[in-house]
DNA sequence: TTGCTATATATCTGAAATCGATATATCATA
DNA sequence: TATGATATATCGATTTCAGATATATAGCAA
């Protein structure tokens, strides 16, 4: 475990996910995996707040998602074997991070003019 | 009124609050109106946010607090008139902002990791 | 003098967000 | 055979958010 660090809020949930997925589909377990491994743990994304998340995402037509089978070595007929979710970011979903990256981006920079300038804080 | 832009959590709140009277002391009402103004609206802590704030800052020892008057045109004596209360930031205060402003240069590095680099969003 | 707006501090409360706990199920490994 | 990792999903207690509300002084205009 690393430091807490501030709580990821929905904003910034919706900001990751969306970008992870901007490199290529992926599914629900691999993105809470990927962005706590990313960050060193330091950002997590537990799955309570993860599957709504992603439930919301595939509502607004932003990520189209698809079930695939796991293959388990030597599993022939019968038994269903486990399924994975997977999404992938279509154009819409494209164009909603591209705003979010911008948004994000001038809400920081708005910040950052309040903030004392380097080494103010004595 | 400006964009919406994300919400101002308790973290971001204490952030400015702070920030704010770095440069020297103020009140409750002068921050919010600086905060607003100083971000052409487009941030905003309202009063039912804001004085729970001042209230935790001044319970861990961040601001000291102080009344005083506002003196009306001739006003003498008898009426109490209004009062203002201000809050300076003492040494404690201090090292909370520098700790915050760490803090929170870290976390926004962290998420600029995951988004995509500029341009990359079609 | 009446009402409106601004200043100023503060709480209440309904709604929303957060996330640990829980549920279910498969698969690998010790 | 049981422990832990993989995998998806919901529940619900607690916390947070912010509009509405309360109270009061002061200035200004109708």
């Amino acid at each position: 475990m690393a430091e807490p660090a501030p709580k990821l809020t929905a904003h910034h949930a919706e900001l990751l996910v969306l970008s992870v997925l901007a490199r290529g589909r992926s599914y629900g377990y691999a993105l809470s995996k990927q962005i706590a491994a990313e960050s060193g743990d330091a950002l997590r994304l537990p799955a309570s707040q993860l599957y709504p998340l992603m439930t919301k995402l595939e509502k607004q037509g932003l990520v189209v998602p698809s079930w695939e089978e796991i293959k388990a070595e030597a599993s022939e007929e019968g038994s269903p074997g486990r399924r994975r979710k997977w999404y992938e970011l279509c154009g819409k979903g494209r164009k909603r991070l591209a705003q979010r990256v911008e948004a994000h981006r001038r809400f920081t920079a708005l910040i950052d003019g309040f903030l004392p300038s380097e080494g103010a804080t004595s």
